[in-house]
Formats: structure tokens, C-alpha cells, sequence
RNA sequence: GCCGCGGUGGCGGAAUAGGCAGACGCGCAGGUCUCAAAAACCUGUGAUGCUCAAACAUCGUGUGGGUUCGAUUCCCACCCGCGGCACCA
């Protein structure tokens, strides 16, 4: 009784000791050994602390990191927090209490949780986006990006919610509504702050084929840069000097064009139109202009649109076609001009029949490549290649993320036209985010209130004091492109990160989160990376090598956990029942780690089960077996560790521990269990079950941590089987099988067949066309 | 609408260079222990037929076809579920 499983009793001292003999500091001077960087995504600290899903894929690679380690290589494994954004600025203006404040505390209950879960986090080298010393280097890389011309300011349409008087982030609207208080969101034109990941569409795209990433997530990333081949094709507007360029991938069927539809944005919109028609167009511009992002992402199927009066010339067969607005046409994408041939294109199609136009059902005589040619040698139009891709607004009228480190000089504005802005000097950084802010939404930046912040301004460039800072900060996707940076040089003062440092640990060798960052986060990360790259800061292109998702865990119900459906697991309840190791192996237990799959609070029981057998096993320990038993458990063993050791690679966890069952299994049949096979077997678990197996090593009287083992070597001799038992088909139906040594002659094998009893009732009367036999595998017999 | 992923016992899932479908776990049933229960342990567990059992046979991996000695795995058509994108010319 006193010998029983009880993880409480001892996982929290582990975790402790643990700490303070540094276990799981990175190995910095390891020369002769290779390197692998395993990571997690950032993950937010929010306030309802970790859940079931993110202790999924840390614990895989954590059990990755530990495997790693065992075989040979120096790991880096570090965790930090993503600890910028909404959610601590909204409970902030509910509650007053400082982002900071529940960030940090937040923090706190994090760290604890993953402690108790027992991860080897090297936290030396732990790190939050909200830390001076951290967005310091967020700022540096924005003026970075600023003085390559890779960041700009311009005018854009952002979400307004005219309830709240606030600008929203794309991800606070919902549906078109405002995620907080549920009034329709509005578009406004505002300055903002861009990256120009379009610079990089191309080598973003060409680049997604040397990655080990799943193909959902490169197939998720080439949509989102969109790109696809066309032609520009210039159309005279009649009776007037303008051109109207169009963006088609169908050049073969320009002769079927019968109208042209321009973006309600169209700078040509005010010079083409007719003085009678300008009262109905700005109407209609106007209307356009308040729609919801909701009408304009296609959600409404049915299209609006005015004519203009105008007419362009078709340059292929001098046709004069009526020019029409539409807001169907994007002003973002391609030239915010369309020649419309409703013929071979559904939504013109549907648009003409709408408002009455001509179709024109043409018959092709070119391919679309002989046409692109034709256009071309006639000078009609050119090549173009177009992408979806847009540049990254950057700019947040928010108050919990890193300010953007621009400053506005008014001195400078005047003498030199329009280079007011200018980057804080690199000395002066961080700019540091003010505390004395409200919180309360008023249409402007929270910073804009602080009387501290723009004090002592003066212009980096000239040194006018009129001057004043930029008062938005950074979208916190910032702040998350470029941390696996600095994991690798977390205290580095001078520079994000040493060349030599980011050269000993970069890129990430295994990058493990969920498949919502399909696209945002890993395509800035990217881009990030290029554009270090091509300054000369990084000697590699792409930050992650390989990617893995970890599946949503559902609740007990099936469905998502959520508050509303009460179906919540709480870790730590979980924790407190079981122990962390049977927390940790139930996750990685209840299926591949990328599918979706549901909590079952029996499940769990199974697990436990296995580790209190484990447990009790420690009590058998000690004795010799028989010879042939001894050879028999060697051969499971290893084909145990065969097992683990090429599937943990492969993250097929689940698996590995049904192995690991079954040679418990075999194990425990016996009365006594030799020393060597159960160190060995304690060794292969210490990834799975840090807690227990350290526990059991240590009662076992080895003074040094388990952690530190080698991974056994594999004895492949044991591996290879004697004899093998073969099934028997007639017809493709196993009528039985016969058991023979694995190099037997095939005729051997046919002849012992013949032998079976339910073969030979079979084969009864039949001739035997064919015989079909594959070394070690099957045999066949058709008659 | 387009794209992607998936459909295997009562449940989570194993097994695909085509070769004994259902490993492992849960649940369930029976048993051991117990005054009893819990825990633990042992046995069984895809369906159907053969009036117990064993043995045997037939069916069986979403549906319908095809290739093959043999298909969960390959090919074609379809149905259902999940996820992403959303008028991108």
C-alpha cells in the first residue's frame, strides 16, 4: 500500500530539482555535436491560462527535445510569450487594471502550468513581446524595414466600428459586425503604416517547395499570394485622350468583350463620367464607400453598378463598349479595371444580364498563349503577372503593442516636401510605451492622450523640436515574426541577435502550433526572414525547415470546448486526478497529433492505468530469467526501441505508446524482470513520463537525473525473426497458414501447404492454374 | 461557389511500395478478490449463420463501378462530414 502510484507526491519536487540543477540549459560549446532547434508557436498569454490544446503540441515537442537529447544532439527548446495584444487592452478598458499588470501575471500562471507539466523549457532564455529589451528590437526591426523601403506610409481603408469609435483589427470583425458591441463595421480611409511583403510574392511563392510543411499549409500560403498570369491591355476611352487599362487572364476572349467595369475607386471615375451622370455616380460611391467589409467580401451574391456614360474602344476589333462602376471590381486588385465578357465569365455574365448588356457568344480561333502573342506583336497590350498578395498594414490605433518608432517633423515636412517622417535614432530606442494612457476608445490612438510621451521630441533628423512621435503601435503579428530569433541570443544588448549565435542554432529545425497560423503568421516569419537575408543579417531564406500542426482537442462532447457548452477540461483538474505523465502521454495517446479528436474523460483512466502497472513493476525487479525468455523479452525490446525511434522522429506518438503497452504486456507475464531490461525500458518512457521514470530511477539508486541517459543502442541482430508464418490463400481467401524459416525455398513452403488440412479441403477437386508466392510475405494458389 | 482534408467495430484509433482488417486503449459482458462496493487482476468482445461451445462458412473499411490471384490501400463516378478562401477579372 505505501508503495503506490501517487504522482503528487513527487512530480512538484522533480520540477524543482530540476530547475536548480539547470537540467534543461541549452548546451552552449557542443562542438562536435549537431544542433536542432525545436519550437512552439508563441503562444498569448491570456488570461484562462493553458489549455488541453496547447499542452498538445508542446508536449510533443517536448518529447521530441527530451529524444533529442538522449541521442546525442545539443537542443535548443526555449518558450516565450506573445504577450502584446487585444485581449489585455479590452479587459483593461472593462476593468481598468493595467495590460501589464494581468500580462504578467498571466505569464506567471503559464510558466507554472508548463513547469507542472513538466516540459524542458530552457528558461534562461525566456522572452515576452511586451519587454522593453524585447520590442526594442521589434522597433529596430521596423526602421530596418523603413530604411530598406520596406515600410511605407499610405492611405488605406481600415475597419471602423462608429459605435465604439475605434479602429478594429480584421480579426475584431465579425461577420461584418463589431465583435464587441455588434454594430455594422464601416470602412475608413486613414494613414497608415505598410511592409512591402509584395516585394516578395515571388520568392514566397518559388520558396514554398523546398519546405518540409505539410501541403495543406504551402497549398493554404500560395492561395493567399494568389498569383496568376495575364495581360495588361490598354482601351481608349472614346472621344478623349485616357486610356483605361484592364487586367485579364483571358486575353483569347477579348473579342467577346462587350462592356468594361471599373472599381468605384477608380482615379479615371471623375475625368470619364458625363456631367449628368456625376449626381447618380457619387450617390453611388458613396454608398459603396459605407458598405460593410461583409457586402464587399461576395458574402452579398448580388451585384450593384452604375453606368458612366462612357464608352471605350476594344483594341482588338474597334468595338465601342459602354464603360460601367461596379464594386464587384477591386481597386486592390490588378488595375481596378475589367473588360467584361460575359460569355466565358460567370459574374459577367451575371452582372449584363442584370443591367441589360450585350453578350456576345464568340467562338475562340486562339489559345490563350497565341492570343497573348498576337496582343503583343500587335502592341495591343503586355505580359503581366498579378498577385492577391497585399501589402501588411502595420499600423494599430492601439495602445498594448510596440510604438511605432517614427517621428514627425514638421521643420522637415516643410523644406523637404514630404520626408516629415524619420526614424527615432537607433540610441534612442526603445521607444517606451507610456503608462499614463485611458483606455477608453475615442477614435485615436490610446498613446495620443499620455502627456509624457511626446515630451522632449525633437526631430532626429534636423532637431526642431516640432516634432512628434507616431502614436499607433504595431500589429502584434510583428512582434511574432521575428522571435525564434532571438531565442537564439535572448540578452544580446547590440543586435537582435549575434551572427554567431543565430548562426550555431538557425533555422528552426522543427516548428510545432496550430493550423489557424496557416497562413498570417508564417508568411510575415517568412518574409521577415527574406528580407534580413538579403541585408546580409541571416545566411538562410527560410526560418522553418519543418512544420508540424497539432489537432484541435474537442470536448468530451464533440464539440469545441467552449464556456457556452460547459465542456471545458481544465489541465490542471486534470493534473490534480492523474499526475502530469498521465496527462501528457493521454494527449500524445489519443491520436496522430494532427487530427482533430475528443477528450474522453475514460480515455484518460486507460493511461493511468498503464503507469500504475509501470509503477508496480518496479517491484518485480531484480531477478534472472531462463535463457529463451531472456532472448525472447531482448527481442521485444528492441523492436520496441526500433519502433520508437523511428517513429517519435515522425511525431507518431500515438503508436509509440501502444508499443510501448504491449511490452509492458510481455514483460509483466513473467515473475521477475532483469535490471537491464527494465533500465532500458525506463530510458525509452523518460521522454513520454519525465516524473515516473525519474522517480523510479532514482529509488533504484542512480544519483544522476534519467535525463541525461542515452538512447539504447538498437541490437538489430535481435530484430530479424527465424521463422515466419505465412498465410495461405486460395482464390485470395487465407484458408490457413504454415509456419517456415524465413529463407525456406518456395517449393518447401508450396509443399507444407498442401499440407494444411483446411488447404487441402479446399483444393479438393480443383486445378491449380497458377501458384503465386512472395518471399516471407503470402502464398496464393488460383484455381 | 472554389480549394484542401477526411469517412474503418458501441467509441478514440491501428494497418496502405496492394498481401492474415480491427494493433493499443475505452466501453461492454462474464469471472477472481470482497459482507458489499470501489480498486486491481483474468477471460471474452465486428456482424450473421450453423437451435450451447468448438470448428466452419458467409458478409464486412461511406455508396456504386473498375483494375488484380488478392483492394481499407490504386483508378473512375457519386454521397456525407470537417476546415480554409471568398466577386482576385
Amino acid at each position: 500500500m505505501e508503495n503506490e502510484y501517487k504522482p503528487a507526491s513527487f512530480e512538484a519536487a522533480w520540477t524543482k530539482k530540476w530547475a536548480q540543477q539547470g537540467l534543461y540549459s541549452t548546451p552552449e560549446q557542443v562542438a562536435d555535436k549537431p544542433k536542432v532547434y525545436i519550437l512552439d508557436m508563441f503562444p498569448y498569454p491570456s488570461g484562462a491560462g493553458l489549455h488541453v490544446g496547447h499542452i498538445e503540441g508542446e508536449t510533443a515537442t517536448d518529447i521530441l527535445s527530451r529524444f533529442m537529447r538522449m541521442r546525442g544532439y545539443r537542443v535548443l527548446h526555449p518558450m516565450g510569450w506573445d504577450s502584446f495584444g487585444l485581449p489585455a487592452e479590452n479587459f483593461a478598458i472593462k476593468s481598468g487594471v493595467h495590460p501589464h499588470e494581468t500580462t504578467e501575471k498571466a505569464i506567471k500562471t503559464f510558466k507554472q502550468q508548463m513547469d507542472r507539466m513538466g516540459f524542458s523549457y530552457d528558461w534562461d532564455r525566456e522572452l515576452g513581446a511586451h519587454r522593453e529589451d524585447y520590442y526594442r528590437w521589434t522597433q529596430w526591426l521596423f526602421i530596418f524595414l523603413y530604411n530598406k523601403g520596406l515600410a511605407y506610409r499610405a492611405k488605406a481603408p481600415v475597419n471602423w466600428c462608429p459605435s465604439c469609435q475605434t479602429v478594429l483589427a480584421n480579426e475584431q470583425v465579425e461577420e461584418g459586425m463589431c465583435e464587441r458591441c455588434g454594430t455594422e463595421v464601416i470602412q475608413k480611409e486613414m494613414e497608415q503604416w505598410f511592409f512591402k511583403i509584395t516585394d516578395y510574392a515571388q520568392r514566397l511563392l518559388d520558396d514554398l517547395q523546398k519546405l518540409d510543411w505539410p501541403e495543406s499549409t504551402k497549398l493554404g500560403q500560395k492561395n493567399w499570394i494568389g498569383r496568376s498570369e495575364g495581360m495588361i491591355i490598354p482601351f481608349a476611352v472614346a472621344d478623349s485622350k485616357d486610356t483605361i487599362e484592364v487586367f485579364t487572364t483571358r486575353p483569347d476572349t477579348i473579342f467577346g468583350a462587350t462592356y468594361m467595369v471599373l472599381a468605384p475607386e477608380h482615379p479615371l471615375v471623375s475625368k470619364i463620367i458625363t456631367d449628368e451622370q456625376k449626381e447618380e455616380i457619387q450617390r453611388y460611391q458613396q454608398t459603396t464607400a459605407h458598405k460593410s467589409s461583409l457586402q464587399r467580401s461576395g458574402l452579398e451574391k448580388q451585384k450593384s453598378g452604375v453606368f458612366t456614360g462612357a464608352s471605350a474602344i476594344n483594341p482588338a476589333n474597334n468595338q465601342k463598349i459602354p464603360i460601367w462602376i461596379a464594386d464587384h471590381v477591386l481597386m486592390t486588385y490588378g488595375t481596378g479595371a475589367i473588360m467584361a465578357v460575359p460569355a466565358y465569365d460567370e459574374r459577367d455574365m451575371q452582372f449584363a444580364k442584370q443591367y441589360d448588356l450585350p453578350i456576345e457568344k464568340i467562338e475562340l480561333t486562339k489559345s490563350k498563349e497565341e492570343m497573348t502573342e498576337w496582343l503583343v506583336q500587335k502592341r495591343m497590350g503586355k505580359k503581366s503577372v498579378q498577385y492577391k498578395l497585399r501589402d501588411w498594414l502595420v499600423s494599430r490605433q492601439r495602445y498594448w503593442g510596440a510604438p511605432i518608432p517614427m517621428i514627425f517633423c514638421e521643420q522637415c515636412a516643410r523644406s523637404t516636401g514630404l520626408q516629415g517622417w524619420q526614424p527615432v535614432a537607433d540610441t534612442d530606442l526603445p521607444v517606451t510605451l507610456p503608462t499614463d494612457v485611458d483606455f477608453k476608445p475615442t477614435g485615436e490612438s490610446p498613446i495620443a492622450y499620455s502627456k509624457t510621451f511626446q515630451k522632449g521630441v525633437v526631430c532626429p533628423k534636423c532637431g526642431s523640436v516640432e516634432a512628434r512621435r507616431e502614436v499607433d503601435t504595431m500589429d502584434t503579428f510583428v512582434d511574432s515574426s521575428w522571435y525564434y530569433f532571438r531565442f537564439a541570443d535572448p540578452h544580446n544588448q547590440s543586435a537582435f541577435a549575434s551572427k554567431e549565435a543565430l548562426k550555431k542554432w538557425l533555422p528552426v529545425d522543427t516548428y510545432v502550433g496550430g493550423a489557424e497560423h496557416t497562413v498570417l503568421h508564417l508568411l510575415y516569419a517568412r518574409f521577415i526572414t527574406k528580407a534580413l537575408y538579403d541585408a546580409g543579417y541571416l545566411a538562410f531564406d527560410e526560418p522553418f525547415t519543418q512544420l508540424r500542426h497539432q489537432g484541435i482537442v474537442m470536448g468530451p462532447d464533440h464539440r469545441r470546448m467552449s464556456k457556452r457548452w460547459g465542456n471545458i477540461i481544465n489541465p490542471d483538474d486534470e493534473v490534480d486526478k492523474y499526475g502530469a505523465d498521465t496527462v501528457r502521454l493521454y494527449e500524445m495517446f489519443m491520436g496522430p497529433l494532427k487530427d482533430t479528436k475528443a477528450w474522453n474523460t475514460e480515455g484518460i483512466q486507460g493511461i493511468y492505468r498503464f503507469l500504475k502497472r509501470v509503477w508496480k513493476l518496479a517491484e518485480k525487479v531484480g531477478g534472472t530469467l531462463p535463457a529463451d525468455v531472456h532472448q525472447e523479452q531482448q527481442k521485444i525490446l528492441h523492436k520496441t526501441i526500433s519502433y520508437a525511434q523511428e517513429a517519435i522522429p515522425k511525431m507518431m506518438f500515438n503508436t509509440t505508446v501502444s508499443k510501448y503497452m504491449e511490452l509492458v504486456h510481455s514483460i509483466a507475464k513473467e515473475d521477475t524482470i532483469e535490471v537491464d531490461t527494465w533500465n532500458t525500458f525506463l530510458t525509452i518512457l523518460a521522454p513520454f513520463a519525465p516524473f515516473m521514470t525519474e522517480e523510479l530511477w532514482a529509488r533504484q539508486g542512480h544519483a544522476e537525473s534519467i535525463h541525461k541517459n542515452t538512447w539504447p543502442r538498437l541490437q538489430k541482430k535481435l530484430l530479424e525473426e527465424s521463422t515466419v508464418t505465412i498465410p495461405v490463400q486460395i482464390n485470395g481467401k487465407i484458408r490457413g497458414t504454415v509456419t517456415v524459416s524465413a529463407q525456406e525455398e518456395e517449393q518447401e513452403v508450396i509443399t507444407a501447404a498442401l499440407q494444411v488440412p483446411l488447404v487441402k479441403k479446399h483444393l479438393e477437386g480443383k486445378q491449380i492454374v497458377k501458384t503465386i508466392y512472395i518471399q516471407g510475405k503470402i502464398l496464393t494458389f488460383v484455381v
